[in-house]
DNA sequence: CTCAAATAGGTAACCGGTTACACATAAGGT
DNA sequence: ACCTTATGTGTAACCGGTTACCTATTTGAG
């Protein structure tokens, strides 16, 4: 390995010169920093980032905890989140906490073990004691917290949406998929929905689920046609969820959206490519995953950020699994 | 911070000791690890990672390169690599290469300059330069490489079954989507594919794409229909680009599977929710993402590793989107 | 009883950077 | 000409661990 001392000797200057040129701090003369630099490229030097990183007691390392990396709403937020640090120069320690607890302690220890200068998380623990100990900023994503910085799509708008649709494209007996009761935006999206739809008193169904993972939303599907076999409206959790209920709709012969309209929630890029296409409320999840970043970075810069919570706007998304608005 | 040095102050010995009560080498007396115990719990001490990455030169962390996560084929191959990863105490930094050569050179650098140990890497540039410098184990993951360690899926098995299973079925008049002419697995593919089809002295076209983001493979279905409109087969070079080409078909008022059959690659998760379900080769993706874990520990713990190719099978999951076998 | 081996634990060098401090020279002001 | 300030560079301490090496005591074999 070369190290910054192979640097100096070749250029026959000492290891403070040659950490003045990388770092372009205090003095150093023109011809002796070509002749470093030039060090440099002939050994093809790169510093060492641990080394630098148990100095500064900081690294370029930022850790990013979410729920399930295999469902595909995530995968946006994390892009969104890793374009954004590319760009300044910061890596991304990973993990999936597969909504646990445990899993989530132990890797924001081993975050902080390795010097992680923030951490990103969708977590469902926000108020836990091992986000409140830390000493580094924290960003929550898709998740709210009371005292911490926060990015998150408007639920409850996007719940009211949805419910306004449903209800203008004729819906009359609808069913709603109520999301993990301990995580916000889920509940903040349910009950914009039965606001919404009890101010226009038309009668729903409650189905409600524990997490959002796939196998449960496939079950709950069935559960939900079973329980409710004359529904014309399901207002689903989240995309997966609504995919689940499509499936089930159309493998029980029904036609949708002529028997049952169907509107999602998250807009994963698979919605569109649905047979029918997804009706959704979108959520910028790309542009949360960036904003977060963004956030993140100022926190870190110890900018003083004026906007420390984050809330983004959602749309719907008309598609093939809602009817024509009735004029 | 809390650092060993407090830890010994408090315990009354010095810090040799407490390392080696962490480290659990040399000589340590019983009383002794017991104080040095309660200390470390009292004081609520974690070794700092990078102070003893610098000194071994090596991290616990593992480099990990895909070409887009938000594909969500590689969210599976990430999550076995974590989950195996996880087990050992290993933790990932994450990279998304967009199949860029210069991102790729980019992430391998930083992830040496982090001390990684290994790096396990869905590039589509096995061959380059900064792959054959690397002093630490690479393990290639869904590609191939002749002298590095990989694993992979039988790809031209599976586009031998593919073709088989379509003729089979009955279509007559097929098209092969070529991916990317540089990815050895996609090529497997595609030259399976084509082989049978010969073979059975059935017709083929092949619409060539250079990379398997979801906007190409779209383009790329129109395409595929206007060149030939009488397909009656499609054998898609993943499933990604088999939906896009379901989307359109169905767009144009075509049935699947009566009119056109169409076969992907991978089964992602998504697939069998679709309308039709995708009939598709399943790659065990989180297996072969488990597996390259695996692998990869063996090369980093020095064990004499016999099987450095991992060649994984391939099934036909017969779904929707091809019809029922002619008896 | 003697001496080698096993047990126990401290001191300090080391990993590869960064930076406080010291020192030397050059430039500029009066 | 003299003092101050700016410029340029080297030495060594430091970050928080690990471990080579040294010393001291205990154990056990002969």
């Amino acid at each position: 390995m070369v190290t910054i001392k192979d640097v100096a000797k070749h250029a026959g200057v000492s290891v403070a010169t040659v950490s003045r040129v990388l770092n372009e701090t205090g003095y150093v003369h023109e011809d002796t920093r070509r002749m470093v630099e030039k060090a440099i490229q002939e050994l093809n030097y790169t510093p060492n980032e641990v080394a630098r990183s148990l100095y500064k007691r900081k690294s370029r390392l930022i850790g990013l905890l979410l729920p399930d990396i295999t469902n595909p709403y995530f995968p946006q937020l994390a892009r969104g989140v890793e374009d954004r640090m590319q760009e300044s120069g910061f890596r991304l320690i990973f993990g999936n906490s597969d909504e646990s607890e445990q899993k989530e302690r132990h890797y924001i220890q081993t975050f902080v073990q390795n010097n992680v200068v923030g951490i990103i998380s969708s977590t469902n623990f926000p108020g836990m004691d091992f986000y409140r100990r830390l000493k580094i900023p924290v960003v929550f994503l898709d998740r709210i917290s009371s005292d911490r910085p926060a990015v998150y799509a408007d639920g409850r708008e996007g719940g009211r949406i949805a419910a306004q649709q449903i209800i203008e494209r004729g819906s009359r007996r609808v069913a709603v998929l109520q999301g993990p009761a301990h995580i916000r935006p889920a509940q903040d999206r349910f009950q914009g929905a039965v606001e919404v739809l009890q101010d226009h008193g038309v009668s729903h169904e409650v189905i409600s689920t524990d997490s959002f993972a796939l196998h449960e939303a496939e079950q709950k599907a069935k559960e939900l046609f079973e329980t409710v076999p004359d529904v014309d409206g399901v207002i689903a959790s989240n995309d997966m969820a609504a995919i689940a209920v499509l499936h089930e709709a159309l493998r029980l012969g029904k036609k949708v959206p002529e028997d049952v309209q169907i509107i999602g929630f998250d807009d994963i890029p698979l919605s569109g490519l649905l047979f029918p296409p997804l009706s959704t409320i979108r959520q910028p999840a790309y542009d949360m995953g960036y904003k977060a970043a963004e956030l993140m970075i100022q926190l870190i810069e110890e900018q003083t950020v004026e906007l420390r919570n984050i809330q983004m706007p959602v749309e719907f998304i008309e598609r093939g699994s809602t009817r024509a608005k009735k004029e």
